[in-house]
DNA sequence: CGCGGTGTTGAAAATTGTCAATAATTGTGG
DNA sequence: CCACAATTATTGACAATTTTCAACACCGCG
């Protein structure tokens, strides 16, 4: 689906005039700040029912401002199963959220003939404070907390048992790769209620999985000591990990 | 459970000489811009296994940055539920993601005995840029929207059907209704199908739920013409709403 | 050594998914 | 404008998965 582009009179309202002012744009602010604000808009489309907000037509950087409408965005998994993680209807901001941080297989698509405003985040960092490495590295924590935190939780909806401890253990496992420890033997500082508790089963699920994975050479485990066998697998049954970057 | 402050040799390290710090500050800084770094730890902490860390005794707004350990952060709802909604360990920057969001009734508690550098984003303000009404703006922003995708998802793993459906009613009732709209009398601009892949259930699962709020007159619907007729009982199915700020 | 928290396992019950049939609605082209 | 096709939605019967309830084993700590 592709996205049509005209410039019709209510498309060029000044931000302080809009309707949805309120809910995209703080209060409180004095008149030069007011003028500032107006600059940063940099178009505003319409976009049909059906079709996709393609981010990467605006910049790699931009904060889209839904005037009028209403859409859904969708992540496409590695196995070609989409899911919906979210809504967004008049007045709501998007791209700083999930859909921002998973790169490249996301869609913003139109449920309904829609308006939206276009910002590009260089235009935020010129009106908010100067291009700084500390506070474009505070808004990096910003995105890779969220990107963690998210990637295993948004999926666990659809997930069946199997496929949330199998991600929980590669989750768990990439983690501590990246930290400089072994992914491959790990001591569970956790116990099995926390880990049911965080996967939404009961933890009488999560030891019956993980003794399944233990009859099928999976893993090794004895109290708390993990070793992982067979990552491959494990990836498998994981839905080879969109959760690990 | 509480938690004892210590003040010993290895708390005293600067960040500029922290085995820590490629994971949790910024590349390519010049000596300036370290020596301001080495500023922003107010102070670190020693955190006993099973004691909390409590956010407001650092002031309303910090970010901690984990040394050494391992923490959980648990979220309780209304009813007494708790739910672990994630994991902590070394590297890791605690306070910027969902805990932060859903106020004052998590609780981030160590798994075994830790050790946490605090940041109060008073001192990262002053030291990334200006205190600056936009930026600040810029920051809520992030926080709302990942408050708003995150709380319905947060807890999905952990429920059933109907409370998916409800909570799923609810909000969008919440968000119609913020935005000037009629909370009551909602046209869904989604498929059965968009709302089951959300909600991580099939979309005969979705049928099926919504055909039984509808016999027991908790809901009207026709098509997509959706009337709420008992929010009471939609809440209580819900769990009282952790989700509708 | 015993007790409480943790972990495992079994069997029955409840929930959800799968497969299939059918209805209703929207879109399309003649 | 109608007819037909495609999509969306509902419902039933059965299968698969997960929960619930229960019993029991194990470690760790006083």
């Amino acid at each position: 689906m592709d996205m049509r582009i005209k410039t019709s009179s209510d498309l060029n309202i000044a931000c302080s005039k809009c309707l949805q002012y309120s809910q995209c744009m703080p209060q409180g602010l004095n008149d030069y700040e007011k003028q500032r604000i107006d600059t940063l808009v940099s178009q505003r489309v319409r976009i049909k029912k059906d079709s996709d907000l393609h981010r990467l037509n605006y910049g790699e950087k931009a904060l889209f401002i839904l005037r009028a409408g209403f859409f859904k965005t969708v992540i496409s998994q590695h196995d070609g199963r989409d899911q919906v993680v979210g809504f967004h209807m008049s007045g709501d901001s998007i791209g700083l959220g999930v859909e921002q941080n998973i790169e490249n297989n996301s869609k913003i698509t139109a449920l309904e003939d829609s308006v939206v405003c276009i910002v590009p985040f260089t235009k935020i960092e010129e009106v908010a404070n100067p291009s700084n490495l500390l506070h474009s590295h505070v808004r990096h924590l910003f995105r890779t907390e969220i990107k963690r935190e998210n990637s295993v939780m948004l999926f666990l909806g659809s997930m069946n048992s199997e496929e949330r401890v199998a991600t929980f253990l590669l989750n768990l496992s990439a983690n501590h790769e990246s930290r400089g420890f072994s992914g491959t033997n790990i001591n569970l500082k956790m116990s099995r209620y926390d880990i049911a508790s965080y996967l939404g089963i009961k933890h009488e699920t999560v030891s019956r999985t993980l003794a399944k994975f233990i009859k099928g050479n999976l893993i090794n485990l004895n109290l708390r000591f993990l070793k992982i066998l067979n990552f491959k697998a494990l990836h498998s049954i994981a839905n080879d990990g969109i959760l690990v970057s």
